[in-house]
DNA sequence: ACCTTGACGGTTC
DNA sequence: GGAACCGCCAAGG
């Protein structure tokens, strides 16, 4: 019977990366987000790593049925955080580009495109 | 239980 | 701009 729960527990979704995986859910297509912006809001806050970690982690079926928007992700500088060539950098600009964001070699201009939620919209979609 | 690693951030020079 | 430095703390070894 202890081999039952021992096994069941690597199993189970890590609470951080779920909520995490939800908030970024929430970027509209055409905008992008901080790291620390999205632990910000995900009630994490100053765990901006944990974002890149938990980002890492998106199930490739996305998240309750829903796909998690990973590449409009960016860090606090409005850079691209992949090494620049990389075969991640490469997928995550065009996917920028793709929904009209202007991406300069690895930047975002932050006061363009940069999400900006009101108050209301969280209480709307925020469930925790 | 200890140590190292990070898709980071802010401060400073 | 950008590079060095330090703070942060969960995850994985």
């Amino acid at each position: 019977m202890s081999k039952i729960a021992k096994h069941s527990t690597k199993h189970l979704i890590n609470p951080y990366h779920a909520q995490i995986w939800q908030t970024v859910q929430l970027i509209p297509q055409g905008k992008v987000a901080c790291y620390g912006q999205i632990a910000d809001l995900a009630g994490l806050p100053g765990r901006a790593r944990l974002v890149g970690k938990a980002l890492s982690k998106i199930p490739e079926c996305g998240w309750q049925g829903k796909p998690v928007p990973w590449y409009r992700v960016i860090n606090s500088q409005g850079k691209i955080s992949f090494p620049s060539g990389s075969d991640y950098f490469e997928k995550q600009k065009c996917l920028l580009q793709d929904e009209q964001i202007v991406v300069i070699g690895s930047r975002v201009k932050l006061s363009n495109f940069q999400w900006k939620p009101d108050l209301a919209e969280l209480l709307l979609s925020l469930e925790f």
